[in-house]
DNA sequence: GCTATACTGTAAATAGGTTAACAGTTAGCC
DNA sequence: GGCTAACTGTTAACCTATTTACAGTATAGC
């Protein structure tokens, strides 16, 4: 169904660049509830499963920060996402020698274990979702998304200045 | 930025139909970061400026339900978001005879003042954060966007059963 | 060496979202 | 008519996110 028609419009009423854009925010939202779903089988959310994904794929130790800022995720945000990630025994924040700020989170024995079992669970459904696009639908759909979010960074900055 | 970057992870770790899941998520993350912003210079949020809009559109007033449904937002989430909007003195409650269950929310004339206000300026936005994309590749994405929406619809279902 | 600045993580208040349970009301059905 | 089922809205507990303010630490420059 298209979205005048979900949102009960009449036609018109939307130029094609907006109707696009609310796609998108439709789409995620729809996405992120089915994944939120998903997770919580597993007692995480999507954002926890997020973060363990970053470590498990980072070449090296993270801090909090630098795993906010691969999920744009702000700080104060990561130290509630973290406390409940070491809570449940995910991972643990480990002092860093020399720079008393910061602390480097890893993985543990169990977020590993943990990731085993939801990862391949995870793609499968992932491939479910997205069954309805070929391949060269999909590439372009990405190239067009990362062509729109580099010009909404170019939009923010300017807007700043 | 391609996605696979702004993760740092290594390139092929992702399938192409993941990646454009991603894709489609960090864009409407990033989107609705950019929404908030824009809506916060005017005292609302982005969920709150949706029920205006529906309300707005609507050829007959609403129901609490009925605007949840528009929005894929849950009945309990519409109690708190027209606490705040009633408080705000943008809507109002009114009961119906015959139905004593429900209310008809009708938009005040503070919150036609706002929207007329707040629209011009949105879609002015809009246009700006959609400027990179063509009127073609802005309605090849919805058409691609819906589509997956219905696959999305149908999946879920079949996993209810 | 000291000071000003920047960086890191935390905490509190606020907002939006979820689910589950509940009360009141309506409607269907025997 | 009366019982049951469905519907509507509210509430409470929880999670994710925001912004602001703050404490502690590190760094750059004088």
């Amino acid at each position: 169904m298209s979205l005048p028609k979900e949102l009960k419009m009449k036609g018109g009423m939307l130029t094609t660049q907006h109707e696009a854009l609310l796609n998108i925010v439709r789409t995620a939202t729809i996405i992120g509830k089915l994944s939120n779903a998903f997770f919580g089988r597993f007692g995480i959310t999507e954002a926890q499963y997020n973060v363990l994904i970053v470590l498990k794929l980072a070449d090296k130790p993270l801090t909090q920060v630098e795993i906010g800022e691969r999920l744009v995720v702000s700080r104060a945000n990561m130290t509630a996402l973290l406390d409940k990630l070491e809570k449940k025994a995910y991972v643990i924040r480990k002092k860093v020698e020399g720079d008393r700020r910061i602390f480097q989170i890893e993985l543990t024995k169990e977020g590993r274990k943990l990731l085993d079992k939801v990862e391949p669970a995870y793609l499968r459904q992932v491939e479910s979702n997205m069954a309805c696009l070929n391949l060269s639908a999909c590439k372009a759909l990405s190239r067009v998304l990362t062509l729109l979010r580099e010009n909404l960074h170019i939009t923010e900055e300017e807007r700043h200045e």
